[in-house]
RNA sequence: GCCGCCAUCGUCUAGUGGUUAGGACAUAUGAUUCUCAAUCAUAAAACCUGGGUUCAAUUCCCAGUGGCGGUACCA
């Protein structure tokens, strides 16, 4: 087979959201189908009423969207192979049940749910007993004629064993009688996922099944359905997990998972994201990787393969992705962060997205989309000024939601402080004020006369600071918490050019009023 | 319990039948510096245990231990 020919699926249930573990699922269908030239199929799987989410589809193809991962058939835009919505598709099962009964892979269970519940309360570890396996004929009929509620079950091989080939972890041998008679068609005449994940991606044509590693023991009940019905086996890829900080169980939202919008908002980059995520089991080649393992999603494309994705669970780290971030955010440059930060503000920040309907936003989400309205309009005003001062903080932050917060002595009009914005340790807040006005008129000695110049502004702070016998450090301290309203900054002199004189002076006379009161 | 899978620094990983076991994050120290950050330099830090096979095993095999997953009319 050619690679172009290629076919694979992402399969979520329609819950709405994407989050940090099926985004890297997302992503690994992705690069791969990137990588061979293949199509890449969303497919939505929601055979489960009982929960049932309506319009999350959207939701999904808008937030993989954000992150330029694009669908070449959806339910969406489609593409040959209607209808991509498993509730759509239930007399395609009914169809492939009835099949597999005649051919005796398959039969009727007329097992109420009481039954098995009392089964299991018997033997807590006990599987389906096989009631309904050999019923004859005729009790069939008869059942089916007093419209017993009935569903349909595999009638797996009772002994031997079920071979498969993974592509990630080799041959698999799992002894059949480990293998329950799994339910195919439910009462309700939905299919469970195990009957409808191998009619469908037999239907659409998929070549690889990437999947989560909890499928791989279960695996076998896929096998004899294909078997069963004569068709070829995909080639199964089952990727490991992505487990929480701590070890303990795969990655949970309460242990540190973000939806996938959200990581986003909190101004990390697409790129960022899906790099960490790419290098959570799997890495390149030793010979053609980068030392400093930051890559574009175009580089991971490049050089994506199957053979080299890890068997081993990964635990979620924060502080590497962190990393990763504020390495894409300086390799950006300038110009194209300024843009990205903008479109950042615009359109991830402030948009409610279709996903916001099915998860909760979060604290910092409310308090950021505050942070950004009030700012947003001063920053679009001035681009140049925006720019300027973007320049002096941008390799300081790890991620977009600290900026509002990091600029603002750029754009407020008033400072305010608390005692803890000064240091204190040497000098009492009336020395601090005292030495603050009188290097007022030395500052604007040199700034009120556009005569600044590295030298000579170290020079008049030195100076002073040795005139009153100060460490030189607090001194810069105490100017830096009076200018900035914080302990700690850009370097002075460089915010000092941005803000203008007459801004700064503002800020010190309020800042010796601060002080005195 | 039973079944399946996995096992290199704290974390993500590279790599090998003979290597000073490499990189990245995090940590520590130093340089730089008006603070913070960045940058640079340095340090500490790993082949789960026990048996085999072999001249030689972190690497191959087996067992144990540990971890993850499965054992649904959920996916």
């Amino acid at each position: 087979m050619k690679e172009e020919d290629f076919r694979v699926r992402a399969a979520p249930s329609p819950t709405g959201r994407v989050h940090t573990g099926n985004l890297r699922t997302f992503l690994n269908n992705f690069l791969f189908a990137k990588s061979t030239n293949g199509k890449y199929i969303l497919r939505i799987e929601d055979t489960d009423q009982k929960r049932k989410v309506e319009g999350g589809i959207e939701a999904i193809v808008e937030t993989l969207g954000l992150y330029n991962i694009e669908f070449d058939e959806s339910p969406l835009k489609g593409g040959g192979y209607e209808p991509y919505i498993q509730s759509q598709r239930l007399d395609i099962y009914k169809k492939y049940a009835q099949q597999l009964v005649e051919k005796d892979c398959a039969y009727y269970c007329f097992c109420t749910q009481e039954r098995l519940q009392s089964l299991r309360e018997q033997d807590e570890r006990s599987t389906y007993d096989r009631h309904c396996r050999d019923l004859n004929e005729e009790e069939v009929k008869n059942n089916l004629d007093e419209k017993k509620p009935y569903v349909v079950r595999m009638k797996f091989p009772l002994d031997g064993v079920t071979e498969f080939r993974d592509e990630i972890y080799g041959t698999i041998k799992v002894k059949n009688s480990e293998v329950d008679d799994q339910v195919l068609l439910k009462t309700d005449e939905y299919p469970t996922y195990h009957f409808a994940v191998v009619v469908d991606d037999h239907l659409m044509d998929i070549t690889h099944v990437f999947r989560g590693r909890e499928y791989l023991s279960q695996t076998p009940k896929n096998v004899f359905l294909y078997d069963s019905l004569g068709w070829e086996r995909p080639k199964w890829v089952h990727t490991p997990h992505l487990l929480n900080p701590d070890g303990v169980g795969k990655l949970s939202k309460r242990k540190g998972a973000m939806s996938a919008v959200s990581y986003l908002r909190k101004g990390y980059l697409p790129d960022a994201v899906l790099n960490y995520l790419a290098l959570c089991g799997w890495a390149p080649k030793g010979d053609v990787a980068k030392q400093d393992e930051i890559y574009t999603v175009q580089e991971l494309i490049e050089l994506f393969s199957i053979d080299r994705m890890k068997k081993s669970n990964a635990r979620y780290d924060e502080n590497k992705l962190n990393h990763m971030n504020s390495k894409h955010v300086r390799n950006m440059g300038l110009e194209k962060l300024t843009e990205y930060v903008f479109h950042w503000a615009e359109n991830l920040v402030l948009k409610n997205f279709i996903a916001d309907e099915y998860d909760e936003s979060e604290d910092w989400e409310k308090e950021l989309k505050q942070d950004v309205k009030k700012y947003l309009p001063l920053w679009k005003e001035n681009e140049e000024y925006f720019k300027k001062a973007l320049n002096l903080e941008f390799e300081r932050i790890t991620y977009l939601a600290e900026l509002p917060k990091a600029l603002d002595f750029f754009y407020k009009k008033e400072l305010t402080w608390s005692d803890e914005d000064w240091n204190t340790k040497n000098h009492s807040k009336k020395e601090i004020a005292d030495a603050l006005e009188n290097i007022l008129p030395k500052l604007e000695n040199i700034f009120g006369n556009e005569e600044y110049s590295h030298e000579k502004w170290e020079e008049v702070v030195r100076g002073y600071a040795d005139e009153l016998d100060w460490k030189h450090g607090d001194l810069f301290l105490a100017v830096r918490s009076a200018t900035t309203g914080r302990l700690k900054s850009p370097p002075l002199l460089e915010s000092f050019e941005i803000m203008g004189w007459e801004k700064v002076k503002t800020f010190l006379k309020q800042a010796i009023n601060w002080l005195r009161s």
